[in-house]
DNA sequence: GGCGCATCCGGCATTATGCCGGTTGTGCCG
DNA sequence: CGGCACAACCGGCATAATGCCGGATGCGCC
C-alpha cells in the first residue's frame, strides 16, 4: 500500500463534489474497474482521508437563523475539540484555520438557548482569546 | 407543496453527516416509507435547498499545501460568482459570511501557480476591497 | 358530493453493491 | 534464477438499493 497518487486525487476531486455517485459512474470516469475503485474509496476512508460524507445545505428554513461564532485562539485546536463541538446538533459546520475557530451553527428562532449553550462549551476551551457571536438571518446569506 | 417541516429537518440532520446513507435506510430512520422518503430528499434537491453531497476530506496529502484566500467583499457576492469559484479545480470549498468570502484551496506544491490564477480571477470581481492570501502548511491544519 | 392536489404506500424491473476467486506485476530472498 | 508474499487489478454472482410506476388516503374548496 502506498499513499495518495494521482488516482486517489481524481477520486477525492470528484468524492468531494458528487458524493453520492455510485462506484460504478465514479470508476467509469477514473478508468478503473468498479471493484478497484470501491477498493480505494474504502482504503482512503479507514485512512481517515475520507471523513465522511456531508449534504451541502444551501437555504435554510425561514423558521431558523444561522449563527456565526468566530472564536480566535491562542493555538490550533485538537481534532477531539473540534470533533465535541461538531457533536452538538446544531452546529452545521466547524472549520479551523491557523489559530481561528469558525462554527456555523443552525438555531430556531426563538431558541437561542441552544446557541447560548454552545458559546458557553467554546468558552471553556483552555485557549480562546476571544470570542464573538453574530446572528445573521436567513436572508442575509447568500451561500454557507 | 409546503416549506421545510420536522420531518424534512431530519432529513437535513441525518444527510448532514451521512450524506451516502441508503434512500431505504434513511427512511427507516424518519418513520417514512422509501418511496416517500426519496420524493421528499428530491424536492430538496429541485428546491435547493440539498445543493449537493460532498465527501469530507480530513488529512491532505504530504504533496500538496492548503492555501486560503481571505477576502472582504463590499457587498454579499452572488451564488454565480460562488460557483465559478467553486469550479476551479483547485478550490475545496467555498464560503460566503456577510460580506466575507473564503476561499479553502488544494494546491500541488510547486505548482503555485494554480493558486495565483484563482487569485486573479477572484481579484476581478468588481467588488473585491481587500484580498489576503496565506498559506497554510498541512502540519498546520488539524482539520478542515 | 366531487374535484384537484399533496403525500403516502407497495411492487416490479433495473441497477448497484458486497463478496468472493482469480490474474498480474513487483520486490525480496534463499 | 525460482518461488514467495503482496498490492492492485479484474469479472461474476447473489443480494440490496433504486427508478418508476399505479393506487390509496387525507384535505381544502367550489
Amino acid at each position: 500500500m502506498q499513499g495518495t497518487d494521482n488516482i486517489d486525487r481524481a477520486i477525492l476531486s470528484i468524492l468531494t463534489k458528487e458524493a453520492r455517485i455510485p462506484m460504478k459512474s465514479l470508476a467509469g470516469r477514473i478508468g478503473l474497474s468498479r471493484s478497484a475503485t470501491t477498493e480505494r474509496v474504502t482504503r482512503l476512508e479507514k485512512a481517515g482521508i475520507i471523513r465522511g460524507y456531508r449534504a451541502d445545505i444551501g437555504q435554510l428554513d425561514d423558521g431558523q437563523i444561522q449563527a456565526f461564532l468566530l472564536v480566535t485562539l491562542k493555538r490550533t485546536p485538537s481534532i477531539g475539540v473540534l470533533d465535541r463541538l461538531a457533536g452538538f446538533p446544531a452546529v452545521r459546520r466547524v472549520s479551523s484555520v491557523s489559530g481561528q475557530l469558525d462554527l456555523v451553527v443552525e438555531v430556531e428562532v426563538g431558541s437561542i438557548n441552544a446557541l447560548n449553550e454552545l458559546r458557553d462549551e467554546v468558552a471553556t476551551l483552555d485557549n480562546v482569546e476571544d470570542l464573538t457571536t453574530s446572528i445573521v438571518l436567513r436572508r442575509d446569506i447568500e451561500r454557507v
